[in-house]
DNA sequence: GCATAAAATTTACGCGCGTAAAATTTATAT
DNA sequence: ATATAAATTTTACGCGCGTAAATTTTATGC
């Protein structure tokens, strides 16, 4: 690519001694053109750099290989690292992945949506905000554009849900943590944004009658997407007033834990299983720092891997033609013990 | 918007009963148009869905409104947390962000560039990978749009730089750390990708021997951007082989530190400045999670806001045609004082 | 060498919108 | 009411590429 810029594919064509509807015809897919001529584009390719446009191909293009991808925040590392598993998949399967933040907002994540239409894309992931989202927007898109769901469910709309099973994820961790020690209580965000909190509480409570304990649930004020600092002062106040039964703590998510952690040493609470600790504390996620807390949070984790190819293929399968009726898959958990509980 | 979806702006000139070309320019700037055409445009948009399509806007504009961010790891909350950020000051002044991350991947950091180029941006914030990346692709991205670069320097190209002082976040925290305890030795990875490592271990080296004391940088095993479990993994080695000469040990980054806690925990050494504790350790950037860390960390913390509002301000007014010469910006980072050191 | 099929070229139009120039309409001042 | 300026409409072309149809060129079999 030693020569001068080329500035579209028609200079291209005269340079290159090729036709621009072949050039066209190479650059969506190189296999479709003849041998010699392949070889002449890409001798052409090797001394003058010129790439075509993506957006003015997509412009008019029936069937685009866009995907975009929409996560609620991506400063959240649960969802960074899911939105980058994603990525990788599209890329793997011949897409083009754009992602996209809510930033925790509704009125930004319709906004985001809307920017998704002029992509023409022939498919998107979408974790929506929860009960914050405009469910009217999400639903209209969905009739225009093949979309995913995944992590959190609204309601029955799009090609399908792909996401955990929240409530195998807290009947497992509340049956580990009976088993091994005193029966824990619930602690979550008074007004979570995310259904799934919803579903864990109401697992929790079952499991917990099941196992023929008394369920407790302590809920802490905060609002938005803070949870570590909702965790860390929720933390405060929970022990101030005495709202733990007992000495076990099984938490809505892993960043609620995260900094019920926090609240926890600077509280001089110990924290582990082991005989000189105080108190256990569970987290549900499986989130990328769990791993790091001190102590090493044991969590249950989102089959990451199984959550995001799951939602790939079954996105990708229906962008390929194939015609399902609406599912939701729920994946199961993977318990993971650490030093916390 | 009760009406049905109208395509294309042609078909919301004739619905509407105004030109397309006063739609256009509407679009562009609303306030551009008289207040009575105004009105008649609004109410029209209040009966239709109509939304121009954005990538065809921009296909025949000779000045976007774009604004490309690229980071080098999303998934890193603080790149996300400086993109975040990033992001509401282009919203703010008008400009449309696109989001782009590296993935760590120099390839990938090269595609990223020439995706940005078909989306024509007024400017591109880009934080490049570092020594990882193809420098000459970078030059000549540079060339062709203007670009300011941030985070991490690699030469004197784009528009300008703006990221954080080094030398002075390392002079800060080792003079602290010397003042009220044992000086530090300095721990980081032995290849690290990104250029303010060496300036860190540089400035720690100056600093030490400035206030007289012996230099002892512990430089740890590992690629890539896993940087916790470099921390841990480096850390439990460190602590076998005896290689920390002092009680103090000053990160040369947070996620090194993060992990390096979490060692410490694994291996039974209390951290924290009480008479009861082993070890200091104190990190660098301002981590988003750093508060959380048990003990919460000590560290010298980038200034996010001002990094941010400086880069943005740059690039804003060389996209409104301000000429300035190349000039490299360095902000001063503040101390934020926690248990850990 | 010739017939046939396959691939490439030519030609032409479309995507959704920006933008420039000329013609027309509207608003403001006198 | 008239002159002037401002805004709008009409008309036309451009951005960079997709794509379809007709034509010409190339490759393959015999």
């Amino acid at each position: 690519m030693a020569g001068d810029k080329i500035k579209n594919m028609e200079e291209f064509a005269r340079i290159s001694g090729i036709s621009r509807p072949t050039l066209s015809k190479f650059f969506n897919d190189p296999s479709s053109v003849r041998d010699s001529t392949r070889s002449k584009i890409e001798a052409a390719l090797e001394q003058y750099d010129y790439r075509p446009n993506i957006y003015a191909m997509n412009q008019n293009r029936k069937l685009t290989k866009n995907v975009g991808i929409v996560v609620p925040l991506l400063s959240d590392p649960y969802f960074a690292e899911i939105a980058r598993n994603l990525e990788q998949r599209c890329l793997a399967a011949g897409y083009r992945p754009t992602l996209f933040s809510s930033h925790g907002d509704a009125a930004l994540e319709t906004e985001v949506l809307d920017t998704l239409r002029s992509l023409k894309p022939a498919g998107v992931l979408l974790a929506p905000l929860g009960r914050a989202s405009d469910p009217h927007a999400l639903e209209t898109f969905c009739k225009d554009v093949p979309t995913l769901i995944f992590d959190s469910s609204v309601e029955e709309i799009g090609l399908a849900f792909v996401g955990s099973d929240n409530v195998q994820f807290t009947t497992h961790i509340t049956d580990y943590l009976c088993r091994t020690g005193e029966p824990p209580c619930f602690y979550e965000m008074k007004t979570p944004a995310n259904p799934n909190a919803h579903r864990r509480r109401q697992a929790y409570i079952a499991a917990m009658e099941r196992f023929g304990h008394e369920p407790v649930v302590v809920s802490v004020e905060g609002e938005g997407w803070s949870f570590e600092e909702i965790g860390r002062l929720g933390g405060h106040e929970a022990f101030d007033k005495g709202w733990f039964s007992t000495n076990t703590i099984l938490c809505s998510n892993d960043r609620l834990a995260i900094g019920l952690l926090t609240a926890c040493y600077e509280k001089g609470v110990h924290v582990g299983r082991g005989s000189d600790c105080a108190i256990r504390v569970a987290g549900q996620d499986g989130h990328p720092h769990s791993r790091y807390t001190c102590p090493p949070l044991t969590t249950i984790s989102h089959d990451y891997d199984a959550v995001s190819q799951t939602a790939a293929d079954a996105l990708f399968a229906a962008i390929e033609g194939q015609v399902t009726p609406w599912k939701s898959t729920r994946l199961e958990g993977r318990l993971i013990l650490r030093d916390s509980a």
